[in-house]
DNA sequence: AACATGTTCTGAACCGTTACGGTTCCTAGT
DNA sequence: ACTAGGAACCGTAACGGTTCAGAACATGTT
């Protein structure tokens, strides 16, 4: 097993031809098309290559004459810490994955910092596309993406026209879960939601904040819950809506805990993610209240932890969106689109779940608006 | 936002020159060194640029040129499921995804089907370096790595002399654990490994296998815990070991119901993972049999799901164990190095963490090896 | 014997860029 | 007036392959 000794320069395909008095072609034709030279000096060729330490041809002056990477990148302009930690985040990378390796294509990390300014990482990577995953609309690094001329693939958000997405309906789901509370009786309710924009904003968030988001999913989740409040008469600012920028159990907890200080009257805390509702639950739990006797908490995505806890959320597949994505970027039918005419969007189901921690208010008249 | 209508030929460096006027060297300097060039002529060139369409110099031509791929391998010859399942392969995973991040370098999953025989996969991937994760000493796609003439770092295994690898010292942590055990007064166990070659065996597995196995890691595992008990009198010959070739909680708890069924006297179940341990502590409670009363059970790696179960495990830095490997793999004062003289090995710490699921065997009286 | 049909191999163009080693021009110093 | 030195720019030669249109030769057909 030991490797081959690295000798001071580097065999080639054009010295390895020269050294068996072949041409290049022929070297080329021994790797990638066998059909196309006689058995005999094709093993000689090898052979050759094998005495001479030549690695076989070298994939990135393949990729360039070839134009094709062998790779796909994925964008995601988050701490990896993140990317590995959440469990929605994790499954759609693991999607992604499993379609990369059906397709026998790689997936590369594309590096970019949330901070970040400098795009070079995008500008500098060797890949036939890109996956774009949950960034806000104004970052720099998806506009570097944008004017790569590879086509792109963008999961949940932004919403930009002409570029493919793949995505659950966020206004749809989120209407269920409203109708949902609005019918168990809630009319006091309270908020919590992830980051609006790449500023740091850790508290309440005014209605102009929400409206403005960068991130779309986030607005989205906003401000179709405030139109379903509206419709049954609750005005909208009056709503607390906490903002986190971190994205963890505890921060859910301490938004849960700014929220309760300041509006002790709510019935129900909506979140959306499911890990900002499970902090909101341990927050709960520490005061005191009884879940959902007390008050009602719910999540958003579906995660495993969320089925446990038995969290009343609206599940989405976030692997099949990992999957769909890379299907739709590595569709070999499709290859070389990205104009308007040919945009593609693709949307998922989700499904409200109801679990256990979503009830009546405590002292609420029930509303029905079923038959 | 909108991107650039797509031309009917993309524009490249040269075209730019030629309707600039300029050298080509020119216009590559206004990319990659501004100070090369007037700041006025290089807003021409950038200008011209947008106007024509021209996205910036092609990764794959500057890679070949510079040979630099600015990314690095990650060879894993798993189904893309266990990575992201796993939480020690998660955390490998998180800490070299962070060590790339540090370089500004990308992370291209390399896929490698577990039965693929196929590896141009490997020979395609335009990277600078790969890093091995926990293979098997004969796998196909391995030899392919080594072929490539890059730097490589192997984590765990297989252990290669003239390879730089990075791991815990699983033999020390081993003999440690063993000895715990030896010291409570177990003399009856019985282990539950992961897959030690490529081959599937649900099973028992002899000892010609266990000293056979392709997998390093696991071979050292059960080798070091034979001579601990060898050298307190007990013949590993006559301890059962099940073997299973998918690494989940389930099969876990499937192990070790065939290893009670055939053995009900053991009064110890040493498990070569966390996730080994939590099944069969599954599959134990199943039985009515009391943790730690009525038997003992130890895990391996320390992730946090033991933690919380208390399991007795020996804890290893997974985390760090991928950061090293990036590190080391992308130390500027090291590229191109790859011969035995140069080889370096990473060992980490690991640390016996005695939880609440190891304990004197029943009827056993105690054996004090201490002072 | 003439011709079509394969098989096997070759020559040259091309992929898009950057490294290298200049040349030219301008300014400041003497 | 002459020159040293730096700034600005350029021409050429790689980088290491793949591809396509044939050439050369052997084989089968009529």
């Amino acid at each position: 097993m030991g490797r081959p000794i690295r000798t001071r320069r580097q065999a080639t395909l054009a010295s390895l031809a020269a050294e068996l008095g072949v041409s290049r072609t022929t070297v080329s034709n021994a790797y990638n098309r066998p059909d196309q030279l006689s058995p005999e000096l094709r093993k000689r060729v090898l052979d050759t290559a094998r005495k001479l330490g030549y690695p076989g041809p070298d994939p990135v002056a393949r990729s360039l004459r070839t134009r094709k990477a062998g790779a796909i990148g994925l964008l995601l302009t988050e701490n990896l810490s993140y990317a590995f930690r959440d469990p929605a985040a994790l499954g759609v990378l693991e999607g992604l994955a499993l379609a990369c390796e059906d397709a026998g294509v790689g997936l590369q990390l594309v590096p970019a910092r949330p901070g970040e300014e400098d795009v070079a990482t995008v500008h500098r990577a060797g890949v036939d596309g890109f996956v774009v995953y949950s960034v806000p609309d104004d970052d720099p690094h998806l506009n570097a993406v944008l004017q790569r001329p590879v086509p792109t693939v963008i999961i949940d958000q932004p919403v930009l026209s002409g570029v493919d997405r793949v995505a659950p309906d966020d206004a749809a789901a989120m209407t269920t879960l409203g109708y949902h509370l609005i019918e168990l009786g809630h009319r006091e309710i309270g908020v919590l939601c992830m980051r609006l924009s790449r500023d740091r904003n850790d508290g309440f968030a005014s209605r102009v904040r929400q409206e403005k988001a960068h991130y779309h999913v986030q607005r989205t989740r906003l401000t179709t819950l405030a139109e379903s409040f509206d419709a049954v008469g609750v005005d909208w600012s009056t709503v607390p809506v906490v903002e986190r920028f971190e994205h963890t159990i505890d921060e859910g907890a301490s938004a849960a805990r700014q929220l309760l200080d300041a509006n002790p009257q709510v019935t129900a805390i909506v979140c959306t993610s499911d890990i900002l509702a499970l902090g909101a639950l341990n927050e709960v739990q520490r005061r005191g209240l009884r879940v959902p006797a007390d008050i009602t908490i719910t999540g958003f995505d579906g995660i495993a932890d969320a089925e446990r806890a038995e969290l009343t959320t609206v599940y989405q597949p976030v692997r099949e969106k990992g999957r769909s994505a890379g299907k739709l970027l590595l569709d070999p039918t499709r290859r070389g689109q990205g104009n308007p005419m040919t945009q593609q969007v693709i949307t998922l189901e989700t499904e409200l779940r109801i679990g256990k921690t979503s009830a009546p208010p405590r002292t609420a008249e029930q509303h029905w608006f079923g038959p």
